[in-house]
DNA sequence: GCTCACATGTAATCCGTTACATGATTCT
DNA sequence: AGAATCATGTAACGGATTACATGTGAGC
C-alpha cells in the first residue's frame, strides 16, 4: 500500500465536490464514515499537505472575508489513485475493538445481576449510536435524492442495522441468562 | 483509567488458571478475543512486567527442561483490579475500522460490476472469519461443559452471528443493486 | 535433518488521538 | 458580550504492529 487510508478518505470526500477544506472533510467524516472509519485533524491536515505535494490534490487559498481557508480539489492523478484503490483486490483491513465484549468474555467472574447490568450498558451504548445515525438519515436521504449518490445512504442504513443487531443480541442474551437463573418461574401455575 | 486494556486481557486470561505464560496468553487471545480485541507479543511481554511490578500478578521461573518459561498467576490485588474493571460503569471503548465499508461508501465512483465485486470481496472476508470462528466452536463448547465457564462460548457465538449478519447484508445489498440495474428482467414472460 | 510448536523479549515504526495554540465570524 | 461555529495547524503522547533476535523440544 502506498497511500494511507486517511488519504483515501480525503480523496473520496473531495471527489463529491461538496467538500473543500480540511474542516469540511472532518465534518463530513463525523457525519458519515466516523462509525466505521474515524479521522482527526491531527491526521487530516498533515495528509492534505502530503497529498498536495504528491500532486493528487490541488489547493488554493480561498479566504472567507478575513478568515483564512484553503480549498482543495482532486487532480486527475488523485481521481485515478482513488479509482485504483476502490477497484483494487487488495486485502480489506477490518478491525473491531469492543471493550464491552471483552468484559462479557470474562463475565464468568461476575455475579448474575452484574452480568445483566453489563449487557444493559452495552445495549444502551449501541442504542445511543443507532439514534445518532438515525438522526442523520434524513439528511443522507435528501443528499441521495438530490444528486443520486446512493452509497453514503446505503452505508448509513447498514450502520443502523448493525447497531440494531448488537442491541438485539444484548436483549436476547440478557433474557437467556435471566431464564437460566430462574428456570422454575416460567410456565408454572399459580 | 489506570490500567491498559491489554492489562485486563492478561488478568482475565490468567484468572482462568488454564493459562500461565506470555505465550499461553497470546495463544488464548488468538483463539478467542482476537476478533474483538487483539494483542501482540509487543504488548503482552512488557505488560506482564508492569503488572508484576505493580503486584497484580506474580511470576515464577518454571522451565520445561532446558526451555525457559515464566509462569504467572493472579494475586489477590490483581483479582480485585479485574473485578473492579468488570463491574465498573466506566464508558466502554468501541471502535470499528472497516476498509470494505469505506470503499463501499465511495462506491458511487465505481461501475455496477465493480460494486458487486466489492461486496463479494467483503462477503468472502467475513465468511472466512466466520468459518474460523466455527472451527474453534467445538473446543469452546467442550471448555464450557468441562468447567462451566460459559461466557467465552457465548462471546464466540456472538462472533459467528456477527459475521453472518455482515455476510447477509452483503448478499442482500448485492441483490438489491443488481435489481436496480435490470429491473425489467424479473417477472417477464418468455 | 527439518519443520513446527514452545518460549521470551526488544526496537523501530506507524497510526491515531488529545491537547494546545490561534484567530475570525455569526448567532443569540 | 458571550457562545458556537468556521478554520488551520502542531506537539506530545499512547497504543499497537512488525520485524528482528534467540533458543529449546518434539515429531516426522
Amino acid at each position: 500500500m502506498e497511500l494511507s487510508k486517511t488519504a483515501y478518505v480525503i480523496l473520496g470526500m473531495l471527489r463529491s465536490g461538496r467538500v473543500h477544506s480540511g474542516y469540511d472533510i472532518k465534518a463530513a467524516v463525523e457525519s458519515s464514515t466516523r462509525f466505521f472509519w474515524a479521522a482527526s485533524y491531527g491526521q487530516i491536515y498533515p495528509e492534505l499537505g502530503k497529498l498536495e505535494a504528491a500532486g493528487l490534490i490541488e489547493g488554493v487559498d480561498d479566504p472567507q472575508g478575513e478568515r483564512r481557508r484553503r480549498a482543495y480539489r482532486l487532480t486527475s492523478a488523485g481521481e485515478r489513485a482513488l479509482q485504483d484503490w476502490l477497484g483494487a483486490g487488495s486485502p480489506l483491513h477490518f478491525e473491531l475493538r469492543h471493550e464491552g465484549l471483552l468484559r462479557f468474555f470474562f463475565a464468568d467472574a461476575l455475579g448474575p445481576e452484574q452480568r445483566i447490568e453489563l449487557l444493559r450498558t452495552i445495549r444502551a451504548e449501541h442504542e445511543r449510536v443507532r439514534d445518532q445515525l438515525q438522526a442523520i438519515e434524513p439528511a443522507a436521504r435528501a443528499g441521495c435524492d438530490a444528486d443520486g449518490i446512493s452509497h453514503p445512504l446505503r452505508t448509513l442504513e447498514f450502520g443502523i442495522a448493525y447497531q440494531d443487531f448488537i442491541v438485539d443480541w444484548c436483549e436476547e442474551t440478557a433474557r437467556r441468562i435471566g431464564e437460566e437463573q430462574q428456570p422454575a418461574t416460567t410456565g408454572r401455575p399459580a
